[in-house]
DNA sequence: GCCAATCCATGCATTTATGCATATCACGGC
DNA sequence: GCCGTGATATGCATAAATGCATGGATTGGC
């Protein structure tokens, strides 16, 4: 194992980022850097790991081969970095939170307005991301998601249920004929947040007979599609609280049950033991616990 | 995992070692960086891994639980040092090659004479261990040993049956009585080559009948122990071969049947695929299998 | 209680690696 | 077919890591 075990992380980042632009980026290092990083484990190995093609790397038989194993010392310098990370028994430093656009958006401001205010030392950085992040690979420190983690080196606290409605402008239900009933939907145009059919099942679920004529728009992106929702271009789901807390737009069906989407608040068992993600998951617990807009007894 | 893993080895390597010295022996490295590696790492992830005490470092809890981590690290680094000697398909190169001290001192000279003469590209390297060497680690690229190998991860081929026989001086067989059966053995005394027992039981099955007072000397140095034996210091098990090549001993039991120890020729399954490795554990093997000394159907 | 051996820390000259700017090249869109 | 975008290589000045020599400190042996 006498080699540059550096070099070995250029190949494997090379390798999963695919150019060495995009690693070199991801490392925040220089692309120059990473390109003689990788030829000088090439050259030390004596193995061709890439094949120069084009305007692009594509890896050789022998880099495939030699990329399990890569990958098996990224995926223990992950857990190491979890380790470490959880030793940490300092109040001051940097907390990552991983959240979807929305829930970053709307429901942290004021939890990290309070922490910062509280412990000034604590840094913080949001990965909004469409994808649940990796916390295995510390992607992020704590996470917001929306479902029970499976995952059993994960730990987990439910805070709340969000009651998730229809929304759309009056102006949008005028032209749809005021809807009251879920049969009158059958022809409404929603937007829709996920290109995996998650969205429709949970609308049918709820009472509706959706296809997928329904869903002319699609966009993984939860800001844009409220904002299409707010200029009147068709129906979407929104947070019960946040929604009604809109003026520009009306719940759809309005005394019809909301949906309920549970809010777990997620983090890694190795990170237990610090001291800092602990005060910061603890109060995440707490402030997201209070139930926030105007209706807080709006959940049936 | 964006913390230096170079320093990740050095720590890894320090602790293993137990020293920085040791450490920066084993990498090859100067002592004063390895320090600066480990303090580096210990400031990167902000986790102290050493107690200074004394002339020494003791791994501090933190340090032993993120060594579990770096240790698997290591060992996928080493498991991919192993893929990549394995790809290489070059004739020219390094090779190691562990065997005991007898045997790298007896059987291979002559065959790492003719390997030189017919492919002078090839280096090589004798690492003569007591221990078995760990090929899963990469200690050696092939092995000699006196057994067959266990770890299905290995491949080994039976190159030949070495008859081992008990020599003493002509001197030292007229000092016990010249004796003709095992039972004239019992007050004999016996230089033992390993601490385990298993050299007694070894003899005992031979039919003799021995205890521990009849190894009064114990070394773990296979010359020294046939060196003392020439001496007249005791009595010594040694390849019939050799043993009978050598004019200052005698048979101890001229007719009775040897002990048979089994040569193996070890390599890693990886390294199956390394054409250099192959040209060598083949030559190894068709070399070996001839028989040494003047009498080579001495086998029972 | 002293001496030798061994280990870790520090200062400094040198080698090595990195980053920036830039050249070169390939693919895709118009 | 031309051009823009995004990719990989190269030259050079700078920053960082390394090695050597040395100092300071502790343990074990006599």
């Amino acid at each position: 194992m006498n080699f540059d075990w550096n070099r070995a992380r250029a190949f494997l980042v090379t390798a999963e980022e695919g150019s060495l632009s995009a690693a070199a980026r991801a490392l925040g290092m220089a692309q120059p850097t990473l390109g003689r990083q990788v030829d000088a484990l090439e050259e030390e190995l004596d193995v061709v790991l890439f094949e120069r093609v084009g305007r692009g790397l594509v890896l050789t038989p022998s880099g495939l081969d030699l990329l399990e194993h890569v990958r098996a010392m990224g995926d223990a310098a992950g857990r190491m970095s979890l380790a470490a990370a959880g030793q940490s028994q300092s109040i001051e430093g940097p907390i990552s939170i991983a959240a979807s656009e929305i829930h970053a958006a709307m429901l942290l401001p004021p939890v990290i307005a309070k922490l910062r205010a509280l412990h000034p030392g604590i840094t913080i950085e949001v990965v909004a991301s469409s994808r649940a992040s990796n916390l295995r690979r510390r992607e992020a420190d704590i996470a917001l998601r929306n479902f029970a983690p499976t995952e059993p080196d994960l730990i987990a606290r439910k805070v709340r249920d969000v009651p998730a409605r229809l929304y759309a402008t009056p102006d949008y239900l005028e032209r749809i004929g005021n809807p009251k009933l879920p049969y009158d939907l059958r022809h409404a145009e929603f937007i829709s947040i996920d290109g995996s059919g998650m969205f429709l099942k949970g609308l049918n679920a709820m009472g509706l007979n959706l296809t997928e004529a329904n869903f002319p728009i699609l966009t993984e992106n939860y800001l844009v599609m409220w904002e299409y929702v707010k200029r009147g271009i068709g129906i979407g789901v929104q947070d019960g609280n946040l929604g009604d807390a809109e003026p520009l737009v009306r719940r759809v069906l309005p005394d019809f049950k909301p949906l309920i989407f549970p809010i777990w608040l997620v983090a890694h068992r190795e990170l237990n033991t610090s001291r800092r993600v602990r005060v910061v998951f603890d109060m995440l617990a707490e402030e997201l616990s209070k139930p926030t807009g105007r209706s807080a007894v709006d959940e049936t």
